[in-house]
DNA sequence: AACGATTGTGGGAACGTTCCCAAAAATACA
DNA sequence: TGTATTTTTGGGAACGTTCCCACAATCGTT
């Protein structure tokens, strides 16, 4: 009836579980496999039962070789200690999970070189898939990965080409600026971000919008750039507050720049929101305990997750459909406040 | 002279490769072979430089389920959001890649009971090790984990039995503790942390010898504990401030709870650091951008790191010796001032 | 009761490595 | 030069699965 058994080491195979059962390792395979239906058969039950006993544990190594894929996704970020990358990641790594995947992760440190380098490391490893969070406009790594055939997706950023779930930035960026209009303010700064990032762009195309949608004049010096980092924030702040006619209010395209805002502002003696308003965005876990609790926009981290999940798994089987956009909304707190002055 | 060459699907194999060089695979696996000290003939050399001609890369599947490892190693910490985790998880990708290993990562959302799943799916993933941030004291599933057979390694946190990497933690809450009566402080709260963390414990002895080497008194009142969270420094701010005979400055076990100080202090109308200075631990990078840059305990997590990897593969090969300990360094920021009045 | 159609089963061949072992080649030594 | 010794080589058998395929068992249908 069964096979050959055997007895080695201490691990519990197939060939253990099928003697153990009276039936043949193939039909133990089967009978295990989490992919097929999962057949409620007398004797199914009975194996998963024995296979429970025994503590048998599929070996993945075996079933990847054979099946010719792991079941592991890479995860590309600039850094999870950019803590927004790390709410990505842990909806990402959930949401694998869940769908009986399994992510890895990778970080590039903020070089872009280091991208090819990063997926080179975890395709070596084997994942069947790539979902990258450092995308730029015009990137070429993209080109090269389609060329090489490796199935991938973007997140929170998008080249333009690539599949890519993300937020609605535009949308996010309207939102903000739109609440600080609303409050009475019409000399709005904006803290723009770098320009290779769609997110950034996005949200300050948002901002244009709801700046002309109500009729006010955006002064070019009123959109100081950035990268993502709180040092930038810092000096784009000091950038704003020297021109002669300065912002009322900010709007900073990610919360780390806001925090270093915040910062600065503190410094130069101005009080959040009394003096200025000030608008992040991600809504970072620490932003609504600081001194003065930010007003940010919320991503929902856990839509774009799955949503990036869903279109790789489409990537890996030719049903495309381009880019899904998650909606965010507006989180106000105590740095923002209607302005009567002028 | 060669095996049986292949050319079925896209991947280069070892018969590719070894057709291609006139060797068999057994000689090319060889020569290719990471662990062996790479021989510097000339057929290595040229064997070598075909693989990389052919683009070959070794199916790691294949290799695992042979050598009976994965070069993977398990980490488990209650969070990714929580930057000190990132620092930590960063530090060991890196210095796992550099050892020509990958780490996997799982979190527990800070449930305990969550570990032992964490557990279980990293070791059905099957990585050869795990390193756990997650520790407390008397905690059971280490047991389990020994009993199985798993080698492990602690980090950041020790249970008292195990081996661990972590801060000398004692040490970083005397420097911290110190440095406030250095600066003329005789009544200094503290924000304890939770009871179940030797970081935290650990913390709490160094400021008590450093109080009692000072011959100041403690008031059991001037210890209040938290979790390790922002809202539960808020919590224990309040508790601090609402005493009779106030701290004139807080010692904050990590920066969390301090950023939750600061806050709290702020909203209550005082000044930092001039009517209350205050100490965080860590020294995550947000702290220094804070509206005031709060002083705090540097944590060598490269170094945690490296040698949470060192005692692991120790412990994979019994040569074992208890605990490393990293010394932490003070960095004074503006959220502490010399106090003279009282 | 006999028939084709459906479903379930087990043997065996992959998947791409590594590792053991015997044999061949290169080296050392007298 | 011949023999003993070391080093290098290639064939073949694992590692633990999955998957193909032929066959057996079950099920309806007439």
């Amino acid at each position: 009836m069964n096979d050959q058994p055997k007895d080695k080491s201490g691990r519990v195979t197939l060939y253990d579980v099928a003697s153990a059962a009276g039936v043949s390792k193939s039909t133990v395979s089967r009978m295990l496999d989490e992919r097929l239906p999962s057949s409620q058969s007398k004797k199914a039950e009975r194996v998963r039962q024995i296979a429970d006993e025994l503590g048998y544990v599929r070996d993945v190594s075996a079933a990847s070789l054979r099946r010719g894929k792991t079941g592991m996704i890479g995860v590309i970020v600039p850094r999870l200690t950019d803590t927004v990358m790390a709410m990505l990641y842990e909806s990402l790594s959930k949401a694998a999970v869940r769908a009986g995947m399994f992510t890895i992760v990778a970080a590039t440190e903020d070089d872009p070189d280091a991208v090819r380098h990063s997926a080179d490391i975890l395709l070596r490893r084997g994942v069947d898939g790539l979902i990258l969070a450092t995308a730029r406009t015009n990137d070429v790594v993209t080109r090269e990965l389609a060329n090489k055939g490796v199935p991938y997706v973007l997140a929170l950023r998008t080249d333009g080409h690539s599949l890519a779930s993300v937020g609605d930035d535009k949308l996010g960026g309207y939102l903000a600026t739109r609440y600080l209009i609303d409050l009475g303010h019409r000399r709005i700064g904006l803290i723009s971000g770098p320009s290779y990032a769609s997110s950034a762009t996005g949200r300050r195309e948002g901002y244009l919008q709801a700046m002309q949608e109500a009729g006010l004049q955006v002064d070019d010096h009123w959109s100081v750039g950035s990268s993502f980092s709180m040092k930038s924030g810092v000096e784009a702040t000091d950038k704003l507050m020297s021109l002669t006619n300065r912002p009322t209010a900010i709007f900073a395209v990610n919360d780390n720049t806001a925090i270093g805002a915040l910062s600065r502002l503190t410094e130069l003696g101005l009080r959040v929101p009394d003096d200025i308003s000030l608008v992040g965005y991600n809504d970072v876990p620490v932003v609504s305990h600081l001194p003065v609790p930010l007003t940010s926009v919320r991503v929902p981290f856990n839509q774009i997750a799955t949503s990036a999940l869903d279109l790789l798994s489409e990537a890996m089987t030719d049903v495309e459909e381009p880019v899904r956009l998650a909606t965010p909304t507006l989180i106000p707190r105590r740095s923002t406040k209607r302005w009567s002055r002028d």
